[in-house]
DNA sequence: ACAACTGTAACCTTGAGAGTTACATATAAA
DNA sequence: TTTATATGTAACTCTCAAGGTTACAGTTGT
């Protein structure tokens, strides 16, 4: 959701865009978007500004955004869920495997990280112009 | 959860585990592990025997045995969710943000595969046994 | 026969994420 | 200065997946 927001801005190009415009392309409720363009902004991927006539754009350009720098800012935890009860710690097995896992869990995280690093917003962007080249209907 | 109950296996060499000796282990239900068990089976890693006195044991060996085997054998659906609703197709991101994306996410997952192929299961019980080797408290 | 297992159905619980409503606040423009 | 247009945020509900639980049928060594 997060990349699809930040692919309108690019796409709208420093044109300041809604949250009631973004909701409307992502197909949710505006409040939704406002949840996430805070992160968004701490991440430094946008700015937002209020009151009439406002919104939101991007603060880089979309060569410069990396998918890497979007999923941290949106993700907070692991997409490794740990155990919801702790393992039986008695047990030789239960007593370390939280700890070997974890080891291995965030290097294939990174691994993935450094996957998505290889792809920019620009990229994304190129995607949506040529697809739309053909039957270009623009709205709302 | 699943990394755990074969590293039990490992740990236990050829013997025949219980569900609820795996369970134990774990500390969960031994439905749960006997709702994993199948699963692993189908994988080709494991061999489960009915009745009295038995149990699982594992197929391979450890040495054998690789990490994205098991996360392929239990993980049905992607990492990364799709959006619940369809974004807007009228808009010419909305309409072909999703086809991006799946590129850019599956080849994501690729990476982090291909990072956990890097460790197979014995080497989580290589950690396991290094781990207890000072304080050896086994039970159960 | 019986005890020790797995397999599985049918439920409840929990937590995360999204969706919704409502309202306070900020601000450009009339 | 007033008003329409925005964001920010609280306080819910909805939904769904994963785990947890209970119960019981089927299988097999002793």
């Amino acid at each position: 959701m997060a990349v699809h927001v930040l692919a309108v801005l690019a796409y709208k190009d420093g044109e300041a865009v809604t949250s009631t415009l973004l909701a409307s392309s992502v197909n949710t409720n505006a409040v939704v978007i406002r949840r996430l363009l805070p992160l968004l902004q701490a991440a430094g991927l946008i700015e937002t500004t209020k009151g009439a006539g406002s919104g939101s754009h991007l603060r880089k350009k979309p060569e410069r955004i990396r998918l890497d720098s979007i999923y941290r800012a949106v993700e907070t935890d692991e997409p490794f869920t740990a155990h919801s009860k702790t393992p039986n710690q008695a047990c030789p097995v239960g007593y370390c495997i939280q700890s070997a896992l974890d080891k291995v869990f965030s290097s294939a995280e990174c691994a993935m990280q450094e996957e998505l690093a290889k792809t920019t917003l620009a990229d994304i962007l190129k995607i949506v112009k040529a697809s739309c080249s053909g039957s270009d209907k623009k709205r709302k």
